[in-house]
Order: structure tokens, then sequence, then C-alpha cells
DNA sequence: GGTCGGCCTTGATCCGGATCAAGGTTCTGA
DNA sequence: TCAGAACCTTGATCCGGATCAAGGCCGACC
């Protein structure tokens, strides 16, 4: 598969002309990179924007160590156009969660087409307002009660559907998984049993829901109306 | 003052040409908005761009009743982009700290121009990178250690200068700044007092800090060797 | 000036999730 | 096929911060 390929293939760039994506692919190199490598670390410089192709990658951040999983970014996503963009530092670390195929655009070339092709400009708009709105949803989740509800969160977004039943594969491990919602994989553990009671099935990365729109009832009702004494009993009284 | 003037003065939008900074004047309306007061609500769909001129608007977001800060907004800033360019509706409750002084845009009209004109759209993908990076700091700050850490690490940013003594204003009440670090008036009580012994003074709103450095190094220590001097954000374009 | 109502502080108690520590299970590689 | 190593589960205990509940402080309004 060559670049171009590659990138008319990329759902956010799909809508560039063709020129503008034959100059993205001549200035970018594609490259395999193994599972479990680095990409760019958390407060490096940034030289490249990296399209992914294939695979997947996390993106860690916080104190080295005991850091967090901030998102996971799946085949068809641009990675990391912030820094690119505004010259400045990664703030998070990527890792590759399996081997991936990338494209990767030197920071350089890429900030002078941001500049001055208004398609793509365009295109970086839609995208970095789409990653603000994910984030900030991120955001408000954490901050959000018990592990439980982020858990459920997590799943009915995940679920293709939102109602009946659904089956999906977890981008990482149950640990990766645990980070990501900001806790430990002990009580990932315990969560699931829980969940367990409400029809949500694990077996490794598989994850079944026999029907989504049981989970979203639940905390439908603990995130809208104002009772908020209501989640808890029934699912500790076992 | 004219809209024109104001505009000019909004320091994302001073480098654009005049003619573009006299169009969106002239789509646009000022309007004086009474402390308290909600600009808008979580869920609607976004209708206008605010431009804030004067005052401090909070972001709220999270379940009805237990809503969570997100972020403070202050004069000079551009709230709520996202959802005007994506057609989407707000993800979050804005309410005026202040008495405030906006300049709204109704969104389609926005839209129109940040589809179309270079300059707007170049200005636009930088504002929208800083406000991703700053969410990704809240995320990986809330998501990390302790209460007291939170509060050292907002003090820090918040002062003006990286060491020496330092002294400001918060945007909020101490409840506000309790919902933004994601705590309880409580808890924060307790942590200032704590944090008292370090040489942090508050009274009210105002807050002395006898020597930042002594902060930082602390929190420096707790987070991990790579030193990446960042930003600091007074303001989130960056 | 006095009273009322927020906001902040302080104390006592409770609970969710972390941590520590075993097992059990699945994957990997020789 | 087996051994080792991750990974996942489960139990016991601990701790930070929430919650409940009083007071103290301060500004607003009569």
């Amino acid at each position: 598969m060559d670049k171009i390929a590659a990138l008319s293939r990329v759902a956010c760039l799909s809508d560039l002309p063709r020129p503008l994506i034959e100059r993205l692919a001549a200035q970018s190199g594609m490259q395999r990179i193994g599972k479990g490598s680095i990409l760019f670390r958390q407060g490096e410089q940034a030289h490249f924007v990296y399209v992914l192709i294939e695979g997947g990658v996390s993106l860690l951040s916080g104190p080295e160590g005991e850091q967090t999983i901030t998102d996971f970014v799946e085949a068809g996503e641009i990675i990391m156009i912030a820094p690119a963009l505004l010259r400045l530092p990664y703030l998070v670390t990527a890792k590759a969660v399996t081997d991936l195929l990338v494209i990767m655009i030197p920071a350089a070339d890429f900030r002078q087409l941001a500049e001055t092709e208004l398609s793509l400009c365009v295109a970086l708009n839609r995208i970095l307002a789409g990653h603000w709105r994910l984030l900030l949803k991120y955001l408000t989740q954490t901050k959000s009660r018990d592990a439980d509800t982020r858990l459920m969160q997590y799943l009915v977004d995940s679920a293709a559907t939102s109602k009946g039943p659904a089956q999906f594969t977890l981008p990482g491990s149950k640990q990766d998984l645990a980070a990501h919602l900001g806790i430990t994989p002990a009580t990932l553990s315990r969560a699931l049993k829980r969940l367990g009671k409400l029809g949500v099935q694990t077996k490794g990365a598989e994850v079944r829901i026999e029907d989504v729109s049981r989970l979203n009832a639940l905390f439908q009702r603990s995130s809208h109306p104002i009772p908020d004494r209501i989640i808890r009993p029934p699912s500790r009284a076992q």
C-alpha cells in the first residue's frame, strides 16, 4: 500500500483535494513500528505528526511510573496535531499497543501546509474541535462519581449500539482500561464482577453486553434528574 | 466601546485582517449579562460563539446539582468554538461569575467565515490546539494524586511567577475553586491550612504565596525527573 | 445596630478504592 | 509439552476525602 492510498483512506483527510494529499504524501514517510515501542515521550519537542494507518496506540500522561492512559487512538486517526501546530513539546507519551503502520509527517511541513491550505486548515479545525470535545467528556467523567459508573459509561460509549445486545473488543488489556478509567486493575475486576449482574460478561479483551439499554437506563437516571440517592443501594445490596 | 474595538483587543483575534474583524463585528451583537446568569446550558444546540470582553465565566459540567467546574474563562477569551464549528450541542453550562460584557456571534455566520477565511481558520486552529492542551493538562492533573498536590499545582500555575513571592485573586469563590479541583469546600479548607505551613495565605479570594519555588520544588519531586518546563495558563492560548 | 443568610472552618465518622498479598489463569517461547 | 511470566481475580486491611453536623465570620439589608 502506498502513502497516497493510505492517506486517502483516513476519514478526516478524505475530503481534501487530491493534489494536497499528494503533497502530504510526498513530504512524509511510512514506517512500521513494533508493539510496545514508544513513538514519542512527554516533554519532547514535536517533530512529527503521526497518521495511524494500522494498529492501536495509547496516550499516557502523568508522572513517570504511575502514568494513566489519557486516550486510546485507533487506525484512521491522526495523533498529536496540537503540539505540531504550536511548536510545543508533547504533553503525553505515545506507546504502541499493537504493531503499527504509521505515516510520519514532519511537523514543520505540516505546519506550513496547515497555514496556507484552507481545505487542510478547515479539516484540522474539525479534528481539533472533536478531540477537544472528547477530552472534555473524559474530564467530566473522571471527576464524576464512582468507578462503577465510569466503567458503565465507558462500556456504553464503546458499544456500537445504544440498545439491545452488543459485543466488542477492548483496545488494550484490562490493565490499560483500568489506567484509562483512573482505577487499579483490582478495582476494575471487582467493578466488572458487579456489572456481571447487569448482563456484562468479559473474557480476555472481549466484552459482551446483554442489553445496552439496561446499563444506559441506570446512569441516565444517575445523571439527569436531581435525586442522588439511587444507584448505590441496588448494586451494593447485591 | 464599539464592537470593532472590543474584538481587536482580543488577543487571539488581533492578528486578523481588519476587514475580517469588521465582518465579524457586523454579524455580531454586544450584550451585557448580569452576574449569576446562565449563558447557555449543557445539551443545548450551539447558537452563538461568545467573545468575553469583560468579566469571568465558569464552565460547569456533570450531572445536574453536583456539577464540577471544568474551567474558568476570563476576559479576552472566546468561549465554545468547538460546538459552533461542529453544529453539536454544548457539553458544558456557562455561568457568569461576575457581570459580563460579551460579543455574541451567531454560530452559522461564524462557521461560514471559519470555512472560507484562511486567516480566521488558522487563528482558530491555534486556539483549539491551545484549549486541547489545557484540557489535557487538567485531565492529567485530575487523575494524578491527592488533593494537596492538585491545589499546589493550581496555585503555582496561577502565580504570575515561578519563583519568589506571588499574590493574586481567585477567579471565583473558594467553593468554585473546590469544584474546579474536584474536591469539597471542607477538603479545600483543610488543604489550604496544610499549605499554610509552606507559606500560602488566603484571605477571601486573595492568595499570597511567600515563595513559589518552594511549592514548585515540592511537587517537582513528587512528580518525576523529565523536566518539561511548559506553559502556565493565565490564558489558555499557547 | 441588629439580624439574617451565605460562606468558610473545624470536628467526627464513614466509605470507596488503594494497597498489600496470595492464588489462579492465560500466553509465550524453548 | 512444559516452565516461566505476565495478567487477572480475590481477600484483608488501610487511608484520603466525602459526608454530616456544628459553630464562627462577614457582608447585606432592614
